[in-house]
DNA sequence: GACGTTTTAGACAATGGTGTCTAATTTTAC
DNA sequence: GTAAAATTAGACACCATTGTCTAAAACGTC
């Protein structure tokens, strides 16, 4: 395949290459095919295909079909959570003009972790498998959606103590933001529509402005 | 078949009550089944026998699996939809106290509308199979979700013309309602835990201060 | 080039589901 | 009570899928 090739460092992890690539092809395809189909729905066959692979080497990497679902859970969670604290940390702590950037976070925010493919495999199927499959999904929630809100209660907090912000209950503070992000997207998101760049930033604008009045420290 | 139509037209109403039932008890079951198998996961076998019926019966009433479904979709969308409307209609429009009164509303839209079996089924029904039967929820999403957001945003101008309200855009102040009443309920309905009482008011004051203090008149 | 590993296509049994058919039984209408 | 209609259990063909197995081919490494 790439016999071609610029510095190789080791054989070891340079045979895993082949492997690695397959694998990771198999998790990727069998992400789209379970997030279209669901579990039941989904058949091994087709995600051989989708993945470019024959239907033995889906079985030699992962045993068997609930397995290979586990870790495809598993690894959209993990990239998912990663871009979720990615974006956490882009939070503006010294903002320039308050309103404008809590907008762009939220775009960011509605952008990387609810509009992308991850965001919307996850609702999915947590919603289509959570019962079947509670513990899979129990860790994600308690160090992904259940984070999220913590952390973004912190942050308010220091707006808040630096008089940016006038807030009485962080966590509630936190969740709303959350949910005014959501609100004018809700209907797409439920519906599998992406939105474009232009109905994010409106509903950022929304969301923020709605924010601000609600808890903006009374006026100088 | 043409027969048939002949003999049952001929039928009093009578003999259809233990056909009706039947139809009924079938619904019920098969809908309980599809929320929590999925379409594909949902197997007619189970159906008839929670529904304690023989399988051929399911298959006289409802020719074939897909049918079948549509049917149970169209049926709790029907259902859903008048409860919407019902709870719609007691929107306060005389408030007493505007901020009791629509945490009070908050609380019946959330009990009736959203954590009930029929708002679950439906949230899952559309995120999983949505794709796959898109004309089938199309309908749904313009009668019921759709106008709930025009619906609302009609009370919510009304409120605003008495004075009582302080809203530019009737629309997005709708939807940022709703949103903020789910805003501490999301992580539930995400992972089908029912809320209690108590938390369905906490969330509903939570979500009408925040809005009464975005949206209130400034005070006097 | 030789060797071990990985991949591949195809056949394969086992399973479980759909939808049909039949013949017997029960329910309902009059 | 009788006749028509509905329901039932069971058998059935058919199909898709899972997971295993095999022998051949491709690949990477030395």
């Amino acid at each position: 395949m790439k016999s071609n090739s610029d510095t190789i460092q080791k054989m070891s992890v340079h045979s895993q290459r082949g492997q690695c690539a397959k694998r990771l092809s198999i998790l990727e395809a069998a992400a789209e095919v379970f997030c279209r189909q669901g579990f039941a729905g989904a058949s091994i066959d087709e995600i051989a295909s989708a993945a470019c692979v024959s239907r033995q080497t889906v079985y030699n990497h992962y045993r068997e079909k609930d397995n290979l679902f586990m870790a495809v859970v598993e690894d959209v969670m993990d990239r998912a959570n990663a871009m979720l604290f990615s974006t956490l940390s882009s939070f503006p702590e010294n903002p320039e003009s308050l309103e404008d950037d809590l907008a762009a976070f939220a775009v960011r925010l509605s952008h990387n972790c609810i509009c992308n493919q991850d965001g919307k495999f996850l609702r999915k199927l947590v919603l289509s498998e959570g019962e079947r499959y509670p513990h899979l999904f129990e860790s994600w929630r308690q160090h992904g959606p259940g984070k999220i809100g913590t952390a973004l209660a912190a942050l308010f907090s220091r707006l808040s103590h630096k008089g940016l912000l006038q807030i009485d209950d962080f966590d509630v503070a936190a969740r709303q933001f959350l949910a005014l992000v959501n609100a004018d997207l809700q209907m797409n998101t439920l519906f599998g529509v992406t939105p474009t760049e232009a109905e994010l930033e409106t509903a950022a604008r929304n969301a923020v402005r709605t924010f601000m009045r609600a808890y903006a420290p009374p006026a100088v």
